[in-house]
DNA sequence: AATTCATTGCGTTAGACTGACACAATCTAA
DNA sequence: TTAGATTGTGTCAGTCTAACGCAATGAATT
């Protein structure tokens, strides 16, 4: 390897184009979760320029809504349609973002950035958190980009993160608890068929806590989300568990109008 | 009056200035209620131009914070400080905003705007919804601008809405009902003392619908949130209720925490 | 000064929900 | 065949909720 290798095309895209096809100033980021092994993970990629992990993101066109630029991105880098996609919060510091990281980005490659170029300026990012079927996406990443990886969310805390990226992780966290405890989830982070401890097994990890088997189950019909299927899941040492699937009418009125309501 | 008259100093310094003092293609919009006589009330400014009403908004500065340039953006317009600022969404469709308008409201003051000017190009808004206490700012009301005036969240479903505010409105009424199901509200809303016949209406109309008035008064009590005073608001002709302040400590912690956690 | 009337403070009850726990059924591995 | 872990179903006491009763109060009326 040469000690300037070509600049890869996507790069030279934003250097070239960025500016023309691109909003000024705003971002995208995704904090997609996914659920395996009984553990929630993070879909992160390895900027191996700067050492450090980072949210896969992107920018919006010129013409393109916000949200559809979010749906975009998602499917560009997991090529996943039916994802739940929810903006959380606006990052919108002043300094958030490192702007010399991209100038040596750049410079690695023998190419420089123009002083007061679109790239780096000041941006302000918008925050998705998504929710994948890990065993539908897990598929493809082996034949996609390497650099892509999941890590648990506990894993997470220990990896140095690029910018402020840390933090949204955190908030996007927080924000996927709280609507925890007022929406339905889970329709687009399991499969289609799923047991009930698979079902609190997610539970628990998003609320890092244990809970009850036979109160959660009890609660959990009482939402009347779910359907019984007549299987089973046979393979494990045990009495082999049933297998549920999501009421799609009652899961998106639920999504709609809340579980409780409360008030 | 002349056909052109002069280009008031706040818009020339953003036909002038704009472009070096603010972020390219961010803007801010606040949805500012308060609350009086038993109405939901929304701080709205009259675009005499337009013939339409707007919702207070402004920009944010090159290096500054965007909570804190809706911060920044609320104690300009109310001067108040104590507030409770909220931000809820953000509303990036392509053609939200007709640029049109910006046109002619410059062309009557006889000035034109350059065709690429900052002001007209695409704007993605960042909504926040505050909560102020409307007694404590209808002082400052009459000695401000006068093309401020609060509108009773009913009137406003009737009123000339300019570009997607209504929509924008919309979204923070139905996020303060959310916030309504699990947070403390009120402490901003209402003054410092107040009855619980006083809070239950405020729940009412921002709910919008009756409650039992001793359920409601046996839940808020039960929250933990309250200090009752040994004072009576006499005045009405009927027996007088207790006054009650909120218990900041309490009330703060309420906040960061939940008023259930359900899970 | 007594009466009226809307409103407030405090309380009750039945039904639903919640948290904690018991026990039998079942599946695979030993 | 048996052992061991796990699942399906159920119980029970305590808590919360919705719906409603009734006496006390404060100003207006007579």
């Amino acid at each position: 390897m040469s000690k300037s290798p070509a600049l890869p095309a996507s790069l030279k895209q934003l250097l070239v184009k960025g500016n023309e096809l691109f909003l000024p100033g705003i971002s995208i980021d995704c904090v997609i979760f996914g659920f395996h092994e009984n553990t929630l993970k993070l879909l992160l990629l390895d900027s191996a320029k700067s050492n450090k992990w980072t949210l896969p993101g992107g920018f919006v066109l010129k013409s393109e809504d916000i949200n559809d630029a979010a749906y975009r991105v998602l499917l560009e880098r997991t090529g996943l349609k039916d994802i739940y996609l929810k903006q959380f919060d606006v990052f919108g510091q002043p300094n958030r973002i490192d702007v010399s990281a991209h100038k040596t980005t750049f410079e690695q490659y023998g190419s420089k950035i123009p002083k007061d170029h679109w790239l780096i300026q000041r941006f302000v990012s918008v925050g998705y958190f998504a929710l994948i079927d890990y065993t539908n996406y897990a598929i493809q990443n082996d034949t996609m980009n390497s650099a892509y990886a999941w890590k648990g969310i506990e894993q997470v805390k220990n990896l140095p993160i690029d910018h402020d990226h840390g933090t949204i992780i955190q908030k996007a966290l927080e924000s996927l608890r709280t609507q925890l405890a007022y929406l339905p989830i889970g329709k687009n982070l399991l499969p289609k068929k799923f047991t009930m401890p698979e079902l609190q097994k997610l539970y628990e990890t998003i609320l890092n806590k244990p809970l009850d088997r036979r109160n959660f189950q009890r609660k959990m019909l009482g939402f009347g989300i779910l359907n019984k299927l007549n299987e089973t899941r046979k393979g494990g040492a045990h009495k082999a568990p049933f297998l549920y699937t999501f009421n799609d009418k009652k899961y998106q009125k639920a999504l709609k109008e809340g579980l409780y309501g409360s008030w």
